[in-house]
DNA sequence: CTTCAAATTGTTATCGATATCATCCTGCCC
DNA sequence: GGGCAGGATGATATCGATAACAATTTGAAG
């Protein structure tokens, strides 16, 4: 039995020249093509639910041959479930915090969650609006990075009653779970490595404000760090709005080492200022590490390729998203049974590389 | 009249910890505790609705009051407009395409309309899936990358019967709405431009298979030229799966090297590859651009601060996100009124710098 | 003081799926 | 053969908002 061939004269002209005829396809028009109730439709689609296999291979012919997809938007109302869990990142154009986007996107594959990611630009404003947003879709779990928030931000969540992971670092007061890490000690460490080195004056390049609640921890960490070694006080160049660009990096270092010319070694908040710090300095026939040492934070791609190779502090951003995600999957499970507010601390290391090497200068 | 704070003595051990007593806030007891309809309610949350300006006032205190969100789920189901505009990029770890996703966030704040992206992995089945999954969220619009999809994807964009806009390139077979360049004939300007500097002996770096659509054309569009210009045949190298990291272009351009030792310029099909090319000739002792000139593709940020700073192609990758979503836009604006399926040309420009700078050789 | 149009608000039906409970059927066991 | 478990399917109410239309109020013009 085939459909015939239907000459449509007069629907040529005042219409979308789309095949918008099957708009309207809906749940029981494939359940009446197919000789079934909807209901049996609507089970069919979902892998647990009890349908003959036989007829499930009917049901999903019909979907072929109609064209029809399913609308989750009705699903999500009458289920009480959207199917979504919302993300909020800084940044996007990160590859730190995209790979922490991949890391949730990976975890939440064939679970039937689906993504929804924003990035607030750092700034906490932005973010309460996100937040607001985001729970307009009625996700389910929300992931955000940091654990600075406005208090209507904290009220918003709150009230929702879905699970929050804060990542990326440690807040003092977490809403729920925690995946991170504390920024200040990574420095720190990072601080203490290289003062083992035999490293003794220490220079900092950072952004100026508050905004990267990440960067100042870890500004603060480096601070205490030197002052705690008897190096201090730190050389500490605050340097443009968060997050600081390459080509900051590199004005940041000249200013600094102006200020401090007999620096011996720089770190700098992430891998992408002291990239630019260390081009700078090339480009002005420094030699890196022989006449200054720089090192990083984060270990972007681009630290293990550059040369000289940059020594900076690695983060599991992949892990962060992954671990957040999963994270999120236990407390939905565990339904309303209150799973313990964790805090789950995700590893870090120092990777040291030529932009650092003792042995160069 | 404040509330009276209540004493929920049994309520501490089987329950969420987290202030769940919200959940089940609706629209309608918004409109009950302001005397109102939920009608009104509803209305007030629009600017264009008619409600007067002490009943939008009395009814927002409310939902101050009672922390009361709006739910988009049902909303989006009676007025049969999701809000969503779907996007789809090979990576979101590549900060070309998070700039465009950036772009299309941009251009869709204050519309109501909310991004929801998903990564391909350069995958066309992997595009399909989401293709599917999108549109069971039945957004109002969707962007995507390149002009190659599988057929069930092609039929299920067309069944939808909502805009959509390819990117980033110019298919053969546009499916409606097109904002891109033609990345052969980037390529080609390149080609031409370090042509007519002197350079003769042209290699090329890419990744192998045809899975990264705008790689290929721009590999076609450098083995054309150099063939036009006498110069053939061309020298290209084919290197690990699409995209190509920073370390396969050192690994690359080494082969190339060894093969056709007396190259004098290579063209990479991204500047990530070309920064490991030109990072991996200098750990090799070679200078860039005295021994080897190499250029990239894409004007990303490393390739202005590194040095030697690299030559490339600039696209305005954040502009074509923007205007896509403004296309997308017009087309919704215009509602059935088929707007044409224009092609929207975006610019790009060769961008000297030191990495091909013949003074210096 | 009418009258009518515009502004404001309310009522009811509905969007398209799923939860829930009811029903039907099959086959197995005693 | 009766009874019953359990798998498969159907009927109906419902999720929470908005569309569409009705009703009411207000104000200005005549």
């Amino acid at each position: 039995m085939k459909a015939e061939p239907v000459k449509d004269e007069d629907e040529s002209k005042g219409r979308r020249l789309k095949g918008g005829d099957a708009q309207k396809l809906t749940m029981a028009e494939v359940a009446k093509y197919v000789g079934v109730s909807a209901m049996t439709v609507s089970r069919a689609f979902r892998q647990d639910a009890s349908v003959s296999e036989e007829t499930r291979k009917r049901i999903m012919e019909a979907v072929d041959a109609l064209g029809y997809v399913l609308d989750l938007s009705a699903g999500s109302l009458s289920s009480r479930r959207s199917g979504f869990i919302a993300a909020l990142v800084p940044s996007i154009n990160n590859s730190n915090f995209s790979d922490t986007a991949r890391g949730i996107t990976d975890a939440l594959e064939n679970t039937g969650l689906q993504l929804l990611l924003g990035y607030t630009d750092y700034s906490a404003e932005k973010e309460e609006k996100l937040i607001e947003a985001m729970l307009r879709r009625r996700p389910e779990g929300i992931i955000l990075t940091g654990g600075s928030h406005t208090d209507r931000a904290r009220r918003m969540l709150d009230k929702a009653g879905i699970p929050v992971v804060e990542t990326w670092e440690i807040p003092e007061e977490p809403i729920n779970h925690v995946v991170g890490f504390s920024n200040s000690e990574a420095m720190s460490l990072l601080v203490r490595t290289l003062a083992s080195q035999g490293y003794r004056r220490f220079g900092y390049i950072g952004g100026t404000t508050a905004r990267d609640t990440r960067g100042s921890q870890r500004r603060s960490g480096f601070l205490k760090t030197v002052e705690e070694l008897g190096l201090g006080p730190g050389r500490a160049i605050s340097f443009g709005v968060p997050p600081i660009t390459m080509e900051q990096g590199g004005q940041a270092v000249m200013s600094l080492l102006e200020r401090w010319p007999d620096t011996e070694v720089v770190l700098c908040v992430s891998d992408l200022s002291a990239f630019g710090a260390i081009m700078e300095c090339k480009r002005r026939g420094m030699r890196v590490p022989r006449d200054i040492a720089i090192a990083g934070f984060g270990d972007y791609e681009i630290s293990s390729i550059c040369h000289p190779s940059i020594t900076t502090i690695n983060v599991d951003c992949y892990g962060i998203g992954r671990q957040a995600a999963v994270r999120l999957l236990d407390a939905l499970q565990a339904g309303g049974e209150a799973t313990g507010d964790e805090i789950t601390l995700t590893g870090y290391r120092v990777v040291l590389r030529e932009s650092t090497d003792r042995g160069a200068r």
